[in-house]
DNA sequence: CGCTTAGTTGAGTTCGTTCAACGACTGTGG
DNA sequence: CCACAGTCGTTGAACGAACTCAACTAAGCG
């Protein structure tokens, strides 16, 4: 298990935010901006496999992902693993932890990410001073809870068909939602990671996700996955797709 | 389906809270308990079986459990239903909503129950006057999404007799939280209930929980489980328990 | 008294599992 | 440059957990 690595200075002053202009993140009122470039304290970059956040762990920080692909994962004693969502730009990490005292989850790079890191401890002082941004934070946290109860009701209700392509096209929705891609979306995830995301074996993911691919709706590469017909994604997973809509970014 | 029934005036000022003396709450400082006094509206009495909130509605308001069980579930286009979590006193519902503004899943009673009922439009002046309370708001948002990771956990990894032990363990720890029930608790469950919860048949749900009462580990009563030995659940789940906090109540 | 709801149990089937083996590719050290 | 180990994906065979179907008891209620 790697630890975190480097932490490299930072490049992308809260004014200049490389998020914001994407036009899906709600303006920041000029106070806002002002309170929260000094709020960030730094950024920190990590690398493919390393591990942000540690399960137990009593983090001082709280971060917000600026580039790359994350997820949080719980593991139960004898290893078996549970992912519980994917990060990806504009995601926050660590509110939980900050909130209620413990990390009860881990953090791991699915790719080389780039973190803005925010001081814990003056969280308190955002609430007495930014309503908004504290109204935010509440926000995001609320749309954490709307995406875990949709796939909680994925893992113990769907089937292993439509269960997969239910979590295919919500990561790719969300990701095209960030407009991040210009061309086709690659996601960055092993078989591995889909099983331990959909509770199911890796060889019962390797046949399920096949019959998706002899389908045309998606294709396997190396280390990632490819979505070709997203509509037909959402049709096997009886799903109506996120609503977008315009959300916060702190 | 019976919608919400009668609304009974108010029979319990803030200040003369039933929960809040229990000890497990933080104590509001007089101006927030001030604030939340003209924030509640009313009180909302609902009979066992009746529809608190439907998936999709924009409903106006936000409640407080004062009494009574209740539980959240999502249901797919054929009726497949996934129970997501259970409400018990000093829960907050709706709050998700209120943010993000549709209701993502229903609530259901599972006993009567009494609301205190709050007005939405008003949240905004909360964030605004009372960081502390808006604290508060965010506090109870993290608890829930830490409730659902580790449901997610046990529906995703755990076997199903380990997630039925989980579950019976985990509503116990939290109602005894409470302090609620001198005697031993009783939940007021069905098996279609736990079976719609563990993402199992009913059928099957029964055999599981067959074992845990040969084991002497619960009772099953009519409309109901009875909780006989604690530990021996959490060693069948594989689970150390739920830490006990002090928790802030709105 | 019949009707409904909740729980129980057995038999047969399906879905997902484990075990095992193999090919393709990547990176590493001799 | 090749040998080797490690990761990732793929597939077949046998097994087991959980499912559906179906029948039946017991309790509660009009």
């Amino acid at each position: 298990m790697t630890i975190v690595t480097k932490s490299s200075g930072r490049q992308y002053p809260c004014a200049e935010c490389p998020l914001r202009p994407l036009g899906v993140f709600r303006d920041f009122e000029p106070q806002e901006l002002d309170f929260v470039s000094k709020f960030k304290t730094g950024e920190l970059q990590v690398e493919r496999g390393a591990t942000v956040i540690v399960e137990g762990s009593h983090s001082a920080h709280l971060y917000t992902v600026l580039f790359g692909w994350g997820f949080r994962y719980k593991l139960l004693s004898d290893g078996r693993r549970q992912i519980l969502n994917y990060l990806i730009p504009g995601d926050l990490i660590g509110l939980q932890g900050s909130l209620t005292g413990e990390m009860q989850h881990s953090v791991e790079a699915l790719s080389p990410m780039l973190l803005c890191v925010f001081e814990r401890d003056r969280l308190f002082s955002l609430y007495r001073q930014h309503p908004g941004l504290a109204y935010d934070l509440t926000w995001l946290s609320a749309r954490e809870e709307q995406m875990l109860d949709e796939t909680l009701l994925s893992v113990g209700r769907r089937s292993a068909l439509e269960r997969a392509a239910y979590l295919i096209a919500f990561i790719s929705q969300r990701a095209r939602a960030l407009r991040l891609y210009k061309t086709r979306a690659e996601i960055p995830i092993t078989q591995q990671h889909v099983a331990d995301t959909l509770g199911l074996s890796v060889v019962h993911t390797n046949k399920t996700l096949r019959k998706l691919v002899d389908r045309k709706l998606i294709r396997w590469l190396d280390r990632g996955c490819e979505v070709l017909d997203e509509e037909g994604l959402l049709a096997v997973a009886r799903w109506e797709g996120l609503k977008s809509q315009l959300r916060p970014l702190v």
